[in-house]
DNA sequence: GTAATGTCATAGCAATCGGTCAAACTATTT
DNA sequence: AAATAGTTTGACCGATTGCTATGACATTAC
């Protein structure tokens, strides 16, 4: 009973994996079941036998992606300190883009392609969305801060860091640099603290 | 001659124009040369016979975007303060991005699935990239702005403005904003100018 | 032990994929 | 008008798509 459970568990984790993979490279319509399967070392009739179809696949893939990252970004409001919140939250964001790049390419693709999918998905995130809006427009309020508009000063936040996930294929090329070499992430997160932190005005550096 | 060759011409530009529609919500793998066709109102056979194949096609629409985003950014350099060849190129880029999302997402398709295609149409950006590095390093050695990572300070630049191709279907649901309503360019424009003077050191307000 | 249950691979389904073909059609040249 | 070149069409190719039917195999329940 416990056994079978565990291996069966184990194997719709595998699966998923997989399906991150895959899915970030092609897109839904763009990947086929049997290049999943193949990449979870498994035929694909076996793939089949556990998932409902494609699509259902997908989905639940999506579903994972945004409740971990529920998990992951902003609440548990650390500290008090609006240049601590920043920093942390844009430390967590870029690291997080560095280390699971699959992830961040599957979402994109995902909103490339239209959104016809992700169903409720979109809510839970819309509410963290609004949750930190609420907290940086006081603290605009309250002079803690430079004024910002709060939702486009989240979604800019957002932007350079979801773009890091692409970062290492696009800077091979902008950058000419060799291909094994790692990225330099305490650059990136440096430049991006500074320029979300100089934009509300908790900048150390004088005007020039 | 000339009349059969206009019609010619017309044609291949309808054919691009539905390619990149299609390209941009599918990828490469993910739209089949059926949905390109319809997309431009004429058959299957009829598209193969304008083109050498999918892939042909696909590599000349990616041309095609690079060689027009040479031309739109950056160089002619309108101006020789900092601020206003930051502001002109953040509006630029903001406005394509905004003007013609299918493009930006088409690119970010390409980036995502690994960039296995775009051949030598890299090169050409790097160049441009390069040339303005070396505008920006300039600008520090003359203490005319903060000093910034060049080569990152860009790179977030095109974060930002090619995460706004994609901000109408993300924007809806994060802003819960109806579906006709269009998008407050200048609001995003200002935003974003602010951002990146900011963290030059060229901003007006002052610090909290 | 046997029976029931859960997991697997082979083979195959209709549908679609990218691409081709020859014949029908239209336009241009002579 | 005849001949030539360019364009469009529907039928069709083998390969692959998502997915399933079936039977062998392994595991657990009794």
């Amino acid at each position: 009973m416990t056994r079978a459970q565990k291996k069966r568990q184990e194997m719709r984790e595998a699966i998923r994996n997989a399906a991150i993979r895959e899915f970030a490279q092609g897109g839904l319509a763009g990947t086929s079941t049997q290049m999943i399967a193949q990449s979870a070392g498994i035929t694909k009739a076996q793939l089949h036998y556990y998932i409902a179809s494609k699509e259902a696949l997908y989905q639940e893939v999506l579903g994972h992606i945004v409740s971990e990252w529920r998990e992951i970004f902003f609440l548990g409001p650390s500290s008090d300190d609006p240049r601590e919140v920043i920093t942390s939250y844009i430390r967590r964001k870029l690291k997080h883009a560095l280390e699971h790049p699959e992830i961040s390419r599957l979402f994109a693709n995902e909103i490339a392609s239209g959104v016809p999918h992700m169903p409720a998905h979109w809510d839970q995130l819309r509410a963290s969305v609004d949750e930190a809006s609420a907290v940086i427009r006081a603290w605009i309020d309250e002079g803690r801060i430079a004024p910002v508009d709060p939702l486009l000063f989240q979604i800019n936040i957002w932007a350079v860091t979801q773009h890091y996930a692409e970062y290492e294929a696009q800077a091979r090329v902008l950058t000419g640099a060799p291909e094994g070499q790692p990225l330099d992430a305490t650059r990136i997160i440096n430049e991006a603290t500074q320029l979300f932190l100089s934009r509300c005005g908790l900048t150390e550096q004088g005007t020039p």
